[in-house]
DNA sequence: GATCGTATTGAGACCGGTCTCAATCACCGG
DNA sequence: CCGGTGATTGAGACCGGTCTCAATACGATC
């Protein structure tokens, strides 16, 4: 019966034993600072390579109050636009040595709240968030008081002092609304999980910031040609796929019905076009349909979606970097800027069909 | 000029002195460990919240040796797959209140040791891996050696004696195999990115575990009929659409070309379809297509696109459930068993095309 | 060779928790 | 009223690093 050397592993101590150097000349050439003779370094880490020592990051922690890693903090990391967010953060802040520490909420502020406690008592060096209420931000106004640097992803939220990487959604959106207008459409609908009474048009509007942003861009759209967009087009706060499949039925099925129809985004595209599929609704002839986010099976698709791109790599990507350069210590900085949309437009949308144009004529 | 209010938080010492206990005693109250009569317990917590006071996890994790967390290392999160199965972990994690750090390797053996290394350092209470190699694991072994919990995700590395949540993948693939001899197909291409020779047909195989399944689920389906699979069919170790695009040009540029094709994966399967509606060539008239996961948008091309699917969240879910377990202390488990992929036929496959058919007739 | 400034060095406090251990307390049966 | 048992309590060591500070070493200067 072998031993099975319990293997308490080696501390600087150990390592200063092996050398022959003090407590304090070993954890300087192991830790890169303070000043230690290249001789003393040499020795150091060699007994180090010998005795196989490992540093106790907590440790580190402890006592720097840095942890050498950030905080990202998403709805949803199954949904593509995070998940190849995620991918530029990571990228970005890999090079600066920072590790990755992901928290998933749901898109439930409660759970959200709790994510970003947790992280920040785990001492994370920075936060990138996603946040699931524009409204409700308390424990991100918190991390800024707490001095920890702050990066919003996607979403801005108002009243609070932070840097958001995003993309100028509007004005791609404005021409959307403006190539469906053109093509005789009136009745567009959109469609969103995103929280939001959507029944109540006055008030603080309840809606993220960026599904905010391109209803803003619709309306827009209309306004420039004198018209006005009907709200109650508008369905949103919807959870799961049988959601969206009643609510395209729905908006479909009004006595003045939508014949165009908007998805926030790629997964809501998913499964609206998915349910136009099942009713045996031809696109674009009997509906136009236009989708967030430039995924790469929208192109492969008959017809092929019409989509308002975003450079979400990019967006990560710059999230993660001024994340990173935060924590450097980089203190006065250029704001960021939104990263530029694109309208992208394939065959999904076409104009409006007899039977609908006959039906109403006031937008 | 306001000062700024230098705000050092609160410690358990501060907790102690407001509560008019120890710090022995306010610890255990916080920490919930211990003995502490229900008065202690009460004054602690109270003046806790009065102070606003919130644990230093790094200290806690550096005498407890537990950080409450779990290191998840994958190939690439922007994968689907990876995604949905980081989902799946994080949920199945969560309710033990473990915490989720993230590593993304790119599929290299290189930045997965050192993101496995770096979690250790860290001291995270397990860790699930999706190895980039079968045969390079000796980073994954000291885990092992450090009896600190692993579980394996998608892959299982040979000798290494650690549960690996995975799908059974043979079957259905041999399936799938039948079901294209049946139509004719004799000239099947198999495309990956993984990594490995897949011109060398002899010596230790270098393919990643899954595909190695796959591959073989593929020969015995030929086995099966008496028939040989052509492994120069195989295209493995690419990286990007291009390469991928292009060794679809080549295996259909063959003088004895491939009339079928499988994608090793949904993004793989992408490239591929793109390639082919490039060409104008038509599924499946002209050529057969697979895939492995069956992702949303796989049933809406045109036509749908059979594939073998898989319940990548559930395998996450299981690989997070169990990693749960270990960490909980867990000794004596059943192994993980795999959980079954299913051929799901849809369009894409079809008769070997008439002139294919023609050109060359033995296997 | 004496003096001064700078580069190295080692001792030991410290970070903020956990945990051991001896002391104290409350309540029991006899 | 006393010894005994188990629950509470507080003092202080400890986890494995970092960092301050005084002491020492080295090289240059005069």
């Amino acid at each position: 019966m072998t031993k099975p050397a319990q293997h308490r592993d080696h501390t600087v101590a150990d390592v200063a034993r092996e050398a022959g150097v003090s407590k304090a000349q070993a954890a300087r050439a192991l830790g890169a600072y303070g000043a230690v003779s290249d001789a003393v370094r040499s020795r150091v880490l060699a007994a180090a390579a010998r005795l196989n020592y490992r540093p106790n990051l907590p440790a580190r922690a402890l006592n720097t109050g840095r942890s050498q890693s950030v905080g990202v903090v998403v709805g949803d990391i199954e949904n593509p636009y995070f998940s190849l967010a995620t991918r530029g953060i990571s990228d970005a802040v890999e090079r600066s040595g920072l590790g990755l520490v992901l928290a998933n909420t749901g898109e439930r502020v409660a759970a959200e709240r709790r994510a970003v406690e947790m992280l920040m008592d785990q001492r994370v060096d920075g936060l990138i968030v996603a946040p699931a209420s524009t409204t409700d931000a308390a424990h991100l106004q918190a991390v800024v008081d707490a001095g920890r640097p702050l990066v919003l992803l996607d979403r801005a939220v108002p009243g609070l002092a932070v840097d958001a990487a995003c993309a100028d959604i509007a004005p791609a959106t404005g021409n959307a609304a403006d190539r469906l207008l053109s093509m005789g459409h009136r009745r567009i609908g959109y469609i969103t999980t995103g929280h939001g009474s959507g029944t109540d048009p006055d008030g603080p509007d309840p809606l993220p910031s960026p599904v905010a942003a391109r209803v803003a861009g619709l309306v827009d759209g209309f306004t420039a040609r004198g018209l006005t967009w009907d709200r109650s087009l508008l369905r949103s706060g919807l959870h799961g796929e049988g959601e969206i499949r009643k609510a395209v039925a729905d908006l479909l099925g009004d006595p003045d019905p939508a014949t165009a129809l908007i998805a926030s985004d790629s997964l809501i595209g998913l499964a609206v076009v998915g349910a136009l599929q099942e009713q045996g609704l031809r696109i674009p002839e009997d509906v136009s349909i236009l989708m967030y986010d430039d995924q790469p099976w929208a192109r492969l698709v008959t017809p092929p979606i019409t989509v308002v791109a975003q450079p979400t790599y990019d967006i990560g990507h710059a999230a993660g970097a001024r994340l990173a350069a935060l924590v450097d210590g980089a203190t006065k900085t250029t704001p960021l800027v939104p990263l530029p949309a694109t309208l992208v437009e394939r065959g999904s949308i076409g104009p409006v069909p007899a039977r609908a144009a006959g039906g109403r004529k006031r937008g």
